[in-house]
DNA sequence: AGGAAAAGACTACAAGAGTAAACTTTATAA
DNA sequence: TTATAAAGTTTACTCTTGTAGTCTTTTCCT
């Protein structure tokens, strides 16, 4: 994910979201009608949203009325991971997964899972 | 950290991590002096934000010109590294720290500590 | 007591984000 | 071919955030 101007914002996050479980450029319908039915937003919003999220480069128009991400939920969360952990952890990964073990969001199991991924590069849904 | 009014945002950050560091409430012109070298603020600048803080009950007064953290660093922390994991990992702390290490945040020697820690609760600085 | 120095409160103002109305263009069906 | 619907563009309005100026109050020194 390398240029994007700015970052994706919560509401626009809900778009990209409907762009990637579709894994396809999605028509303007289908998104307003998932979008409807999600958040209760009109249909002007959406269209805001899908304007901000093309001048940011997240999304491009497949062709009149259809869009697809341009940059993939995987980019985004390793970018916003990066992010998080620069931003609060001073950059330590490590100091953030003690965080979320001493706060019992991690268990023995998922480290155990994780350590594996080294090993044979097992899936872990 | 249960009520905060409202998250505490990246300027605000600044001034927690200088009461943070001191372990002990400040007295302002202190504040006032690190974050004018820190961030080159000016005084009315660091006034605002600690006047923003205490609505969000972040920081309290102790007395005139002295003011100390109302939440901690660990609380913090915590409760950032949850609201993340939300957000953009639906919940699933495995799957933020799969993504840190496939992003090579984390190597081998990171996790083997960490579940040093499930064990006798080591030191990993 | 009177004034200077801090502290505190109030005001300001641009940019960004959430939400949406209104207007314009384009394509499509009758 | 023209009316209509869908798509696209502009404009808007409120709140928050970043950053800061200004006015007011309180102290404390002389």
């Amino acid at each position: 994910m390398k240029e994007l101007v700015g970052s994706i914002q919560r509401s626009e996050l809900e778009v990209m979201r409907v762009l990637w479980e579709a894994g396809e450029p999605l028509p303007l319908m289908e998104i307003r009608r998932v979008l409807s039915a999600r958040c209760g937003w009109e249909d002007s919003t959406v269209k805001t949203l899908l304007k901000r999220l093309q001048e940011k480069g997240a999304v491009t128009l497949e062709k009149r009325g259809v869009y697809s991400a341009a940059v993939s939920e995987e980019e985004y969360d390793r970018w916003s991971a990066h992010a998080f952990v620069k931003r609060i952890f001073a950059g330590s990964a490590k100091k953030l997964v003690a965080t979320l073990v001493s706060d019992g969001e991690l268990d023995e199991e998922d480290i155990a899972e994780l350590s594996q991924m080294f090993r044979g590069g097992e899936k872990h849904e």
